[in-house]
DNA sequence: GTCTATACGTCGATAGAC
DNA sequence: GTCTATCGACGTATAGAC
């Protein structure tokens, strides 16, 4: 992964460059950009001001890494689900109840509601890719199901890819609105009982709701 | 409604303290709580330090105030679709279909994602409330649909409930993050579609899909 | 590269005049 | 009730020593 080739592009990174990446990431996760004080980033990291400003241009610069490291994590989690093996509904399942910290919300989610992000276009575009980029993929994955006969024909790939990306960051809101986890579930459940229907008889695994149990 | 034996706790309030909730209420949509500064609000609002300091205890105070008529006027607008005549599936497409200032997002979903926010009871309870009621009205016109025939008995009311409104809360997600209503449409179109896949054939309007056209 | 010192604005709250 | 003046703390950024 690191040949000698790409030696020239891959120097190894400052570990206070590191640091202060991967601290940004939690407090912009844990306080969202405006709660998020350069001067509490440097009291976690445990470096100096000057060590900021010699990285990094200012406060949106970093933070401008730091979400484009935590948008790409989430990438790669998310694609791990979808790619699994398994039928279209096995795979969307996976990737609707796969574990997450549902009170904490989603890391990307969160910034869309910080005014700061969405107006600057460098910070809200690692948010546009992701989100876009998921709802393709979501949308790829159910239009394959179709054409393997395992979906309805009536399905619609890419309004259900949204419908499903749109129930796990609503489910956080309705959790932390609750301070329980119990909304995104329900939320989860609900979403996938609907999408059950979709699944064409005799294919995949078994996905029957509660009325047809025996 | 304001009848004279109401007199002594239905006074007429004095329109400083009216103008300071009412322009809270809209930075607060705008900017978040950490985001809305009392100067800002003052100045918006065109009254000095001491009005707000005399008629609210702080900050926090006022923004109470502001985020329990908020969630009240939610409620009612809500209510409105919700109570609707037509179907369980028209009354819930009704509210899922209304009209929204998408990109400005949901004015208390917003509030989930402010730390200081959550975090005081006071101030979450008013989200809680409005978020309870919202899942528990929606699972009502669900269970009722479903008593009428016009559901399918497999359909879980709670469940799919929370999945409706989380698809509201994701869509503004999802469109902030696109800076595009585009996502959120999507998200309820495909929401619809896979409730009109639980209506019984044959009851109320007609929500067939693409599928089925002629 | 990393540190401390400093600048200058804003934050949220209080004091006290009118 | 409403205003202005003021407070101590914190926000983001720069300067410059080491």
């Amino acid at each position: 992964m690191y040949g000698a080739i790409m030696s020239s592009t891959r120097k190894p990174p400052p570990a206070t460059r590191e640091r202060l990446v991967s601290t940004t990431q939690e407090l912009l996760w844990e306080r969202g950009y405006v709660g998020t004080s350069p001067r509490a980033i440097l009291d976690r990291a445990g470096v100096g001001q000057g060590s900021m400003y010699h990285h990094f241009t200012g406060k949106s610069d970093l933070a401008q890494a730091a979400i484009r490291r935590t948008a790409e994590d989430m990438k790669e989690s998310a694609e791990e689900c979808l790619s699994a093996p398994g039928t279209a509904y096995d795979r969307v399942a996976a990737y609707l109840t796969r574990e997450r910290q549902v009170l904490r919300g989603c890391p990307i989610g969160r910034m869309t509601q910080d005014r700061d992000v969405v107006q600057d276009p460098e910070l809200r575009r690692p948010l546009d890719e992701m989100f876009g980029w998921l709802r393709g993929r979501i949308a790829e994955v159910l239009a394959e199901g179709q054409r393997r006969g395992e979906l309805a024909d009536g399905l619609d790939p890419v309004a259900v890819a949204a419908t499903v990306a749109a129930v796990v960051q609503g489910g956080y809101v309705l959790a932390r609105a609750a301070d329980d986890t119990a909304p995104f579930d329900a939320a989860v459940r609900g979403a996938l009982s609907l999408l059950a229907a979709q699944v064409t008889p005799g294919t995949g695994s078994d996905h029957t709701g509660p009325g047809d149990r025996r």
